[in-house]
DNA sequence: GCTATTTTTTTTGGTGTCCGAAAAAAAGTT
DNA sequence: AACTTTTTTTCGGACACCAAAAAAAATAGC
């Protein structure tokens, strides 16, 4: 906070803080804080003066789309979470054509009510469930909608002039996980999700990875048995077709794997009926979390063959269950993967918190509004520029 | 090769090209060649003198291993090939304290026949078949050795003083495809190499990925059937266990799916049979390689869902087989992911080449030498440094 | 109350990297 | 021989950063 600390954080040198300060309070992005002194019992010396980020230089907006909700998020510059709230929408009538405008509007209304102007946003960060192509900015595939090929990111450019990011949401839950404990969870490490659907969220090389089209890590949708279990996508034999809610109470209720999954009453209540049952001891309860197990044993066996990650994270609603499945999966990967390779990898078992996903969405919008920032200023220091070098920024 | 033409790739005015020029010039790493004009029809103007990198400046080693042999070359700082031998050794017989001795000795005799002194080697970059732990510099289990765990990167090190580098032979073909053709293989793209085991290398985000101990991508050892076929590594139902030489054979033949992959005749040789056999026609042979490509359509499946690459590259000597392999290729991607994941991905097949191993072992070969050569000036430019700072090199 | 001490911040002067503009060099053209 | 063209070098300056010194603002001791 003090220019002295930020002279230790950044490794520059006090001449240099303060003349990088000195620029930021002209631009008004940070504030000092002369007034108020917080009565630190001040050792001697020439007392620190207090620096802060000026919440109201910009805005960024977080937006969590599941069925039938959007989730947003107002946060300041300083990172601070002014506002927020919950849009109902119909996901079963939600498509291409009506959903941007559902969502256009949700937001204008909710500044609307936080009283800040749509220039003051820069920065509008999306989080949804299922195939999210964030190079195209638009949902290929998602439970929360019932058309495919939903456009959201240039509908909400347009509307808002701000820039805007959509990702999948475990993508934000593995880049919370690395702004929470930046020790734990850097360099290569993997997140597994276990909730209504099957996600995965992959930290390479010290960066979220979303593949070339920014659908990567569509693990749950990974064949598991070539020709099993009909998945909610259509295949047969993906991974979701036996560790959702929807597969574990088709094999604790003895459904036949064929048994479409749009017509199994599963859920969170489904899920929870069933942890019951398998709290009590019922044995066709257990004997499903144990098979769920196994599965996704094979599933983790085949992450770290092909990723090789340093960490891997369970999370997700279904953790709860995790103590039902522990013996199946360690006797899955057990069975699925060579020893040498078995090595060098720890497991973390997260208790689920939805709150990952709004700090995801916070952090990497944060991260895109300091770029925003950063390109403003170069843009700014190059009056005449005699070509423009993309790389090597000097 | 003229200083005008570096300004133009480098982007760097005229002014700094010749400051930095003169300071190579100074440290001996380029020449000029004033001397000898290549009699360009030369148009009018101040003529162009070109600069040269000196191959003497240093040397590197590029040594790829394999079953018995060990692959020398020598390369100079212009990435001219000096000399190149191969040495034969007993694989049956190398383990992790015979190895490194032969590994040093054939080494040294080889730089003793070219006549280049120890000292003048920088770097020494070494690719093996099987699961190579790049960061601690050992191969865990090659087919290329008798025992595990075989330390080369610290023995290799302590004799000769040098940098050294090891990889999967896999990561090597994939760096060699981005450097020869770095238009078409950049940004995201896999490889996988069908050859005497199942290999894959991933080139993630612009560069190679190994992964957190550098032995990612072991997709021959991904599970694809639990509980299925025996693979050479001991467990049941890999990958590799029906797509390489021997599973193919094994097939072929109507052996039992828990034969010993040790006991199976394949190779070069089983494979060349096989394909004659599916060439005139044989129904065996033709069923072996149609179930194979249907195994790959499924691996291929789980490599697009899981990393999302831009392109995919097959390779290695089973290619010759893959006319007869395709169509069930086709039917196992379709049959294993789902539309919205199978678009935006293109598949090149590249017709074996024994020759990338080596290219790509000195392309990464270079540029580590560049960062040994970088590093070293910007460790004489700071004398007396106030501190050391890690990241933002100014 | 005054001076000394301590700590933070600012100022000053200097270094290194890069650039633009001008000058120099080395050819061909007329 | 004078002019044109192209490459290379030189020169002065902008910018980011630093070290050292100076200034500022507090406490501690007498």
């Amino acid at each position: 906070m003090a220019r002295i600390d930020l002279g230790q954080i950044t490794r520059l040198s006090p001449a240099t803080v303060t003349a990088i300060t000195s620029d930021l309070l002209d631009q008004g992005l940070i504030l000092s804080l002369e007034s108020e002194e917080p009565k630190t019992p001040q050792a001697r010396g020439r007392p620190r003066t207090l620096l802060k980020l000026n919440p109201d230089a910009a805005f960024i907006i977080g937006a969590r789309l599941s069925v039938n909700n959007i989730d947003l998020s107002l946060v300041d510059f300083a990172g601070e979470v002014v506002r927020e709230n919950r849009t109902k929408f119909d996901s079963a009538a939600a498509d291409a054509s009506s959903f941007p405008e559902i969502l256009i509007t949700a937001i204008s209304n909710f500044l609307k009510e936080a009283g800040v102007q749509r220039g003051r946003v820069q920065e509008i960060g999306i989080a949804a469930q299922g195939v999210v192509e964030t190079e195209t900015g638009q949902v290929a595939w998602s439970p929360a909608f019932a058309g495919r090929k939903i456009p959201i990111v240039s509908p909400l450019q347009d509307a808002f002039g701000a820039q805007c990011y959509i990702s999948n949401d475990t993508n934000m839950i593995t880049e919370a996980l690395h702004w929470s404990d930046p020790n734990r969870y850097s360099g290569t490490f993997a997140v597994i999700m276990l909730d209504y659907g099957v996600g995965m969220g992959l930290y390479l090389n010290n960066q979220l990875f979303s593949g070339a089209s920014g659908t990567a890590a569509e693990f749950g949708h990974a064949n598991h048995i070539p020709g099993g279990a009909l998945c909610r996508c259509g295949k047969r034999g993906c991974l979701e077709a036996y560790l959702s809610d929807y597969a574990l109470v088709r094999a604790a209720t003895h459904l036949p794997e064929d048994t479409d999954p749009m017509t199994i009453r599963a859920g969170v209540r489904g899920l929870a009926q069933l942890l019951e049952k398998a709290a009590s001891g019922d044995e066709n309860a257990l004997k499903a979390f144990h098979e769920a197990g196994r599965v996704l044993g094979y599933g983790v066996a085949r992450v770290i063959a092909m990723i090789d990650p340093k960490r891997l994270v369970l999370t997700g609603a279904a953790m709860r269950a995790f103590s039902f499945m522990e013996k199946g999966m360690q006797d899955g990967l057990e069975e699925a993967l060579v020893a040498d390779l078995r090595n060098n990898f720890s497991l973390d078992v997260m208790p689920w918190n939805e709150d990952f996903i709004r700090s995801g969405l916070i952090a990497q919008s944060m991260e895109r509004l300091d770029k925003d920032f950063l390109g403003a200023a170069e843009r700014t220091a190059e009056d005449a520029p005699r070509r423009d070098n993309a790389e090597m920024p000097a």
